[in-house]
RNA sequence: GGGCGUAUAGCUCAGUGGUAGAGCACUACGUUGACAUCGUAGGGGUCGCAAGUUCGAACCUUGCUACGCCCA
């Protein structure tokens, strides 16, 4: 869509009606992967949303952040490959086509497993999409062609591979232990999706009876235990007491007769009970408690016998002892939804049996009260998907080896190999890499990848990639059933970095040329879900780490600091914030405030700023091209000879510099900074003020032709340097401004080439200095700030004498002197101003205030007095000269021969007011 | 209990040894043409507190206070 007939620009910047014609127009012609076989590569892939998901402020960040990246190498001109795709989401998608069944009152367990995932998969290619719709809202340029899902079937090929290649280097294994298990979902899930709340709870405290006559050396019949958790009683199988515990030397080995169930277990010694913890005896409850679990198995007792009392549900069944009563069998764990559960019947029971011991506080008047618990807040963990909770079982899972897949990357880490930015991120990544548990990556769903094992009638399992596989490990005729499990999410996307690019195809060529990728962003919210897995895995197939570089940003949060959240009704819809400022605007923003790794308070004044400025810009735009600068032919700066030209080749190649050194080291906020200052302060501000006066003349001068070519050269870098943080207006603009041969997401980025004046930048500082402090002067004066005004130098500096008479048409236009005369002023009332070390006298008999101009050059001569002061002590004290760094001793030294210069212009410009 | 982080202008944030900045907000002035989604000028900060190191500390060290997050 190349513009041969420029058509004026709109007066106005509307962002809605260029987003979806830029957007298409780079998708439908493949710019966001050029074919560049040459080139280096540069490989990202995106954390993969949720395929249930829609655009929260977080992607936003996120997918703000690879894009501005991508498109950068983009433009340095790397083979740049950015992997998008979804993921399949085992819980959270089953839940959203589960509840969509609850809607027509049905349910999954009416279909059949064929079924159900057959809805999934309708359900997927329906609504699947929207969240990838709304990354191209955002102007991600992703490689789309590419498109990847988590259950594609070359993915589920290296998923199950990889399962196979684990289980043969015994690094996933069966085992029958505690998990997470929860009740709501009904599936096991893995230490990092339990989220710990602190809740109000109760404290009980029971009486159990010692059995045989036994007795504590106190003599008491009973020991006292103290639960949180009152109804696991029913599956107790033992107590403890800390074996050095005087109190209970006479009751380890002897014997309690549990209430309620009347089960006979044994007073055991273990180091778990704390005697400095109420009465030092603990319950155990080795079937539902993971502390109790390592107790029971000290105590000898098998994880096979140990007693179990939940259904999948976490309702009560019976025990393999059979001495739960009857009454409790079916009740739910706990209260709920109104309804009294086990917890309440075994409080009462104890109660009615005598064996509750009341706890006694005061109530508010003060007077002794008995309660039947202590009030107490509770740590409780709670499922972070189904938010109910999680009740430790013991079921038979399959887990991982974490600790062994975890020590290539660690040492990785530790030698540099991968760079985590920001580095304090090191520190926790460390701990938890070197602490992990086994991973439970078992989930009894239905959608998802099942586990490629198969059981036969003994239960002996076979693990293989296909049916075929499996029936001829176990022999032909032997009847096997293929385990019923599916794989945690996270497993399938910790492959990403490379199932992504045709592995387990050793010879796939986006495999050899794109791993490891360049570079990974993510929050720092999924650094163990999935950058340290993938990691893991990365290391264990290829032996290389997944990327050179992972970068860890914040979260985005309520304009209060608060955690966005739907529950709390805070949460700011991205898409909103693109239909009301534009997504330029939104990108800007996100980038301006991602300071290595620090959460963003979301600030909307902020996100209208940036669209402020990309109007500021648009206009700056469109009165280039009504003077008739227009795209520029060539890369290198333009020949130049004036100086406010020479100048901003100069300013141009400095804003690039910085813009590169902030992106090497992945400093977006001061990368943004860099272009906006340079955009707003330094083009529009004053360059295109500086070059207006050179337009008033004739159209054809050598001046005019040499501005037009080096404002348009000036321009084109603006567009190249902000395309990666705004890629639709720029791509607009650079199309508005002339034909091109390319468009504007594949052009190249600035390469000067020029050398700077340093007359030339001297003389333009020197030019704004002026300005600047005669606006000032005439400000605190009251003289108009329009009015043109005579002014004199005596004696000018060489940068002076230069600049006033290449100059005088910028000096009239912006400082508004006319004519500068060089030369003594006529005596009388006068208002002077100082630019370097020239001072302007500009005669204003009869309107000047004489005691305002004094009041004002006192003013200056007392900061500059003062400033100078600070300096002659600094350097009257020999340590300082002696020992501080050269460097800074000759600084200072300048600084206050400037500040001397300074006094002595004022001290001589007070005296001619007399 | 362990770890990490934060505290700088009214607000949101930059600033890793040389005497403090940006955007917004605020005040005054300004619309005979790029832009009022703007321009010009200006006010505003004992850099959380205390001690130490140093010629010199927002920055380094230690302690304290407040807030946040993660792990147990």
């Amino acid at each position: 869509m190349t513009v041969s007939n420029p058509q004026p620009l709109p007066t106005t910047f509307d962002p809605a009606a260029i987003e979806a014609r830029w957007y298409q127009h780079w998708e439908t012609k493949g710019l966001f992967r050029p074919h560049r076989p040459e080139a280096e590569p540069f490989t990202i892939v995106n954390p993969p949303p949720n395929v249930t998901g829609s655009l929260h402020i977080g992607h936003a960040l996120d997918n703000t952040l690879q894009d501005v990246v991508i498109r950068y190498e983009r433009l340095r001109g790397k083979d740049a490959l950015w992997v998008v795709g979804t993921d399949h989401a085992g819980i959270a998608t089953q839940m959203v086509v589960e509840r969509q069944l609850e809607a027509q009152q049905d349910k999954r367990t009416n279909y059949t497993r064929e079924d159900f995932i057959a809805k999934v998969w309708a359900w997927k290619e329906e609504s699947g999409g929207t969240i990838t719709r709304q990354l191209r809202r955002l102007g991600c340029s992703m490689d789309w062609s590419r498109e990847q899902f988590t259950m594609d079937p070359h993915f589920t090929r290296a998923v199950i591979k990889t399962f196979v290649d684990l289980y043969r280097d015994g690094l996933i294994y069966r085992d029958k232990r505690l998990v997470n298990w929860d009740p709501k979902l009904k599936t096991a899930i893995s230490d990092l999706e339990v989220e710990t709340q602190t809740i109000p709870g109760h404290f009980w405290r029971f009486k159990y009876p010692l059995a045989d006559g036994a007795r504590t050396e106190a003599g008491a019949d009973h020991l006292i235990v103290a639960t949180t958790r009152p109804e696991t009683m029913l599956a107790d199988m033992a107590v403890a007491v800390h074996p050095a515990d005087e109190r209970y030397q006479s009751v380890i080995g002897k014997h309690i007769i549990l209430p309620i169930t009347g089960r006979r277990v044994p007073v055991i010694a273990d180091e778990h009970a704390d005697p400095e913890l109420g009465s030092g005896c603990v319950k155990i409850t080795p079937g539902h408690d993971f502390n109790d679990f390592e107790v029971g198995k000290r105590a000898g007792i098998a994880p096979a016998a140990m007693l179990n009392m939940f259904d999948p549900q976490a309702n009560v069944c019976q025990t393999a002892d059979g001495l739960v009563p009857q009454e409790f069998i079916g009740l739910h764990r706990f209260r709920k939804d109104g309804v009294d559960g086990a917890r309440e019947l075994v409080v009462k029971r104890m109660k009615e049996l005598g064996l509750l011991v009341p706890f006694i506080t005061k109530d508010k008047d003060g007077n002794e009260i008995a309660l039947d618990a202590e009030p107490r807040q509770i740590p409780t963990p709670f499922g972070d998907r189904g938010g109910v909770v999680i009740e430790p079982w013991l079921t038979d899972q399959w887990y991982v080896n974490a600790a062994e897949l975890a020590k290539k990357p660690t040492e990785a880490v530790r030698r540099g190999d991968i760079e985590i930015v920001p580095r304090s991120w090191e520190k926790t990544f460390f701990n938890w890499m070197e602490n992990i548990q086994p991973w439970c990556i078992s989930r009894q769903l239905w959608w998802g990848h099942r586990i490629p094992a198969w059981f036969d009638k003994d239960g002996k399992i076979y693990v293989a990639e296909s049916a075929e596989e499996a029936q001829q490990q176990a022999g032909e005729g032997v009847a096997l059933r293929q385990d019923e499990d599916v794989l945690d999410t996270w497993f399938s996307s910790a492959l990403w970095p490379f199932a992504t690019l045709g592995w387990p195809e050793a010879d796939a060529p986006l495999l050899q040329r794109h791993y490891p990728n360049s570079l990974l962003i993510s929050g720092f919210d999924i650094l163990f879900f999935w950058d340290a897995r993938m990691m893991m895995m990365g290391f264990y197939h290829l032996d290389k780490r997944p990327w050179d570089r992972l970068y860890l940003h914040g979260l985005v949060r309520a304009a209060d600091g608060a955690k966005m959240s739907k529950s709390k009704g805070n949460v700011v819809d991205p898409l909103g914030l693109i239909d009301k400022y534009g997504a330029d605007a939104l990108r800007f923003f996100m980038a301006a405030m991602e300071s290595q790794g620090r959460d963003i308070k979301m600030d909307e004044k902020r996100v209208e700023g940036y669209r402020n400025f990309a109007t500021k810009l648009w206009n700056a735009a469109r009165f280039c091209q009504a003077n008739g600068i227009g795209a520029s032919a060539s890369i290198a700066a333009p020949p130049a000879r004036l100086a406010a030209n020479q100048w901003i080749i100069g300013e141009v190649a400095a804003c690039a510099a910085a813009i590169e050194a902030a992106m090497a080291e992945l400093r977006f906020d001061n990368a943004a900074n860099a272009i906006y200052q340079f955009t707003w302060s330094k083009f529009c501000d004053w360059y295109l003020e500086l070059i207006k006066p050179v337009f008033a003349g004739d159209p054809d001068s050598p001046a005019a032709l040499e501005t037009r070519s080096v404002a348009g050269w000036a321009l084109d870098q603006i567009l190249v340097m902000l395309h990666p943080f705004m890629p639709f207006i720029t791509e607009e603009l650079w199309h508005r401004l002339g034909a091109r041969e390319y468009e504007l997401i594949v052009a190249k980025w600035p390469a000067p080439q020029a050398e700077v004046s340093r007359e030339a930048t001297e003389a333009i500082d020197w030019v704004i200095e002026l300005t600047t402090n005669t606006r000032s002067a005439r400000a605190e004066l009251g003289i108009a700030p329009g009015a043109k005004l005579a002014a004199y130098i005596a004696e000018p500096s060489p940068v002076a004498s230069r600049t006033i008479a290449r100059s005088a048409a910028a000096i009239e236009r912006l400082a508004r002197l006319a004519p500068v005369t060089i030369g003594a002023a006529p005596p009388g009332a006068a208002m002077q101003v100082i630019a370097g070390e020239d001072v302007f006298i500009i005669p204003l008999e009869g309107v000047i205030d004489i005691a305002a101009e004094k009041a004002r050059l006192e003013k200056a001569l007392a900061a500059s007095q003062k400033e100078a002061r600070s300096l002659e002590g600094r350097l009257a004290n020999p340590a300082f000269v002696e020992r501080a760094a050269p460097q800074a001793v000759d600084k200072a030294r300048a600084d206050l021969a400037h500040h001397q210069g300074e006094i002595a212009r004022l001290t001589a410009a007070l005296a001619r007011l007399g």
